[in-house]
DNA sequence: CCCAAAACTATACGTTCGTATAGTTAACGG
DNA sequence: CCGTTAACTATACGAACGTATAGTTTTGGG
């Protein structure tokens, strides 16, 4: 995998430090090994540089940790309104005001499967209390938490989805697009499906609202 | 946390062997801290042994793992059935079937919060390809997985949950009952609320049903 | 009571961990 | 061209890692 010969290849743009090389590595490793499992050296070897580089970039292993999640949530953010926004100006062009939250949900859906290390970083730190968790909450789960409380709350002001308790309405929303890609190595080995595919995404959204639209009013959607 | 004049304390029966305190033991930090981050030393010194006794129950640390799933699935399947068939029998004696199902997703709600341990080790492995990985779905994924598509066939047989694919409605309804205990931690403090509390619990799968309930008065199937 | 097997301990070894520190090269405004 | 700062490297060190091995205690059937 590692180029050994990288010194002047694609992945190495000259006034792109080596910083980000080094955080997209720290990614990487950080959300498949989790924090313990990943160690500086590690990351130095993937990023073709050396754990001591490392260290005066990023001072300490806690500090790396830190640079790497911000800078994933910061990556995230830079692409996440276009994924938004694709599906709203789809939606513009198409009578029923209703597949706004189905293509919302597609988008995110495919936002998940495209950045998966996002997902995972955020579930490695999320089910156990302590001050990494802490500090992900403080930095990036608190705001994370109040948008989405807010996209909620206005499609439910605009009747496109049920008037149920938000915060669980939220919770089973979240709980069905993030679970997919979580799972999607285990599914693919026991079901034979293809989880990284067009159809099996869009499938599942068509399920997803199947099973949300006939509260309202029973219209079908498509 | 260490009780060190533990030699006869509770949680010390003569007959139930070290060997289930040292799994105990590591389920919890495995659970917690993933594989990489336990150490088999945490791990002896969270059970008041040694690194070496462990070593000579479980040959090497890939085999005290495995151990520990075992041991935390084969009580998983010790308790389940009864979590489910409380919620059978709590129906059997209503008028609305259809409840069954809002009791089964209530039982497997509680289940996930009264053995956070099991849903933190299953997700930990569950991201990332690997040996592990392909272990556990070979020893217990593959069955849990049919078992669970088995259910949800039956129940649509039944006309209790929407006809709709099978495979999305068992990761919707899954996602939906196991997210909650994931982000438990990052839920309560965000929003104030406490999602370990019955209340919060009964709650979400009430706001679960009507959202699906809904689906089957609308739309008689067949 | 005996003694083999099981359970448990003491000690040690090589590796890798995260980190500290001193030294070297590259960048660049004056 | 110089000099300062930033970027990067070489080397080292104690601690903890997983593991190997020899020794000791406990157990339980004959």
């Amino acid at each position: 995998m590692q180029n050994i010969h990288a010194d002047k290849n694609a992945e190495n743009d000259p006034k792109v430090s080596r910083k980000n090389h080094i955080l997209e590595a720290a990614a990487k490793l950080f959300s498949q090994q989790g924090y313990e499992g990943t160690s500086i050296n590690a990351v130095a070897k993937a990023s073709n540089t050396q754990k001591t580089l490392i260290q005066y970039h990023f001072s300490n292993k806690l500090r790396l940790w830190e640079a790497t999640i911000a800078w994933v949530w910061q990556e995230r953010d830079a692409v996440l309104p276009q994924y938004l926004n694709d599906s709203m100006l789809q939606t513009l062009s198409e009578i029923d005001q209703r597949l706004l939250v189905k293509r919302l949900c597609e988008s995110l859906l495919n936002f998940t499967f495209d950045h998966p290390h996002w997902v995972r970083l955020m579930f490695q730190e999320a089910a156990t209390e302590g001050p990494r968790l802490d500090w992900m909450i403080e930095h990036f789960f608190k705001s994370d938490f109040e948008n989405g409380l807010a996209m909620v709350n206005l499609a439910q002001e605009k009747e496109l989805l049920p008037q149920v308790n938000h915060l669980d309405l939220l919770h089973i929303l979240s709980g069905a697009i993030i679970y997919l890609v979580n799972v999607a190595p285990i599914t693919a080995k026991v079901t034979g499906e293809n989880p990284y595919s067009a159809e099996y995404k869009t499938r599942h959204i068509e399920t997803l609202m199947t099973i949300f639209n006939s509260q309202l009013n029973g219209q079908p959607t498509n």
